[in-house]
DNA sequence: TCTGGGGTCCTAGGACCC
DNA sequence: TCTGGGGTCCTAGGACCC
């Protein structure tokens, strides 16, 4: 089972002997019955195509005013058949601006992209190019992954109204490293690189980010590189509407020997004892001493 | 949906090293 | 003293996904 999102799976059952459909019905009543909620099932030779037959079958049923219980099977060698009069933009990898550009090109459908040369693709999308045009055909290869490695771990948080108040920024900021750290904690890594995010009132956004010495999962070092970075965009008083922070290059933690470092050893733990308190009982369980 | 939050991957340029 | 190629790391931005 890969799980790609939290209410989407892909399922492998090529060694299954059963039934594709019978398989898929089950899982359908399963979920009906133990969780009282709708699904829709998509079965096809490849991941980017029986994620497409999933979304056909919901939106079928939706179409009829139902609840989506969609069940869409694509037989072997049917693909790019399937696909052909579907819209471009349902294709993965297809967002808004290669949909423009597409239909600038007289594209409207996943077939019109199939029609085209492989190579115009490549000169006109980069590598990007050759994956569509694979990918409107129904050639899809990936396996099922069923584990990944974390890249980066990050918190934003969109103001109601736009905020001036260094004070509130620092806040927010400190709040975040704290959850990022704990994250970062919770699962055993560390991060060597901080991103600063920021959004000013006119929506631009920029990011800023640097590469510490070590790697860290502490909230104030992760709080301190993030409020450098702030000041070197930040003129005074200027409006913010977003602000995050991220900590990416994530690995194990590098824990110091402690031979002469006694010091750090021991905040280590305390805040491992911090960090298990505040699962068990809550935030407000424990809080520093200033 | 005048725009939320948390991610991934890619590109491109520059610094630095061998 | 100048030139060259390749590799790696870093930063910034953007497209895309759910």
């Amino acid at each position: 089972v890969e799980q790609i999102s939290i209410d989407e799976a892909f399922l492998d059952i090529s060694d299954i002997r059963e039934a594709p459909a019978r398989i898929a019905l089950d899982l359908q009543t399963g979920i009906k019955n133990e969780l009282h909620l709708p699904s829709s099932i998509g079965i096809a030779s490849n991941k980017l195509v029986a994620k497409i037959a999933t979304e056909v079958g919901k939106k079928s049923s939706k179409k009829k005013n139902e609840p989506p219980f969609g069940l869409t099977i694509v037989p072997i060698g049917d693909e790019a058949k399937f696909l052909a009069p579907l819209p471009a933009d349902m294709l993965w990898g297809v967002g808004p601006k290669t949909s423009a550009r597409l239909t600038e090109l007289g594209i409207r459908t996943i077939g019109d992209i199939a029609n085209w040369p492989e190579k115009e693709l490549v000169n006109l999308f980069g590598e990007n190019g050759r994956d569509l045009w694979r990918h409107a055909h129904g050639i899809d290869n990936r396996p099922i992954v069923t584990e990944y490695e974390t890249k980066s771990i990050s918190q934003e948080t969109t103001f109601n109204v736009d905020v001036r108040d260094d004070k509130t920024l620092e806040k927010t900021l400190r709040e975040q490293s704290k959850e990022v750290a704990r994250q970062l904690r919770k699962n055993d890594l560390a991060g060597k690189t901080v991103k600063l995010k920021i959004r000013w009132s006119d929506f631009t956004t920029l990011t800023r980010q640097t590469t510490l010495p070590t790697s860290t999962d502490n909230d104030d070092e992760i709080f301190r590189t993030a409020v450098k970075l702030m000041k070197t965009v930040r003129k005074p008083n200027q409006a913010v509407r977003l602000i995050g922070v991220g900590v990416s290059g994530i690995g194990a933690p590098v824990r110091q020997l402690s031979l002469w470092d006694a010091g750090s050893e021991k905040s280590r733990k305390l805040q491992e004892v911090v960090d298990q308190l505040q699962e068990k009982y809550g935030r407000d369980v424990i809080h520093r001493g200033e």
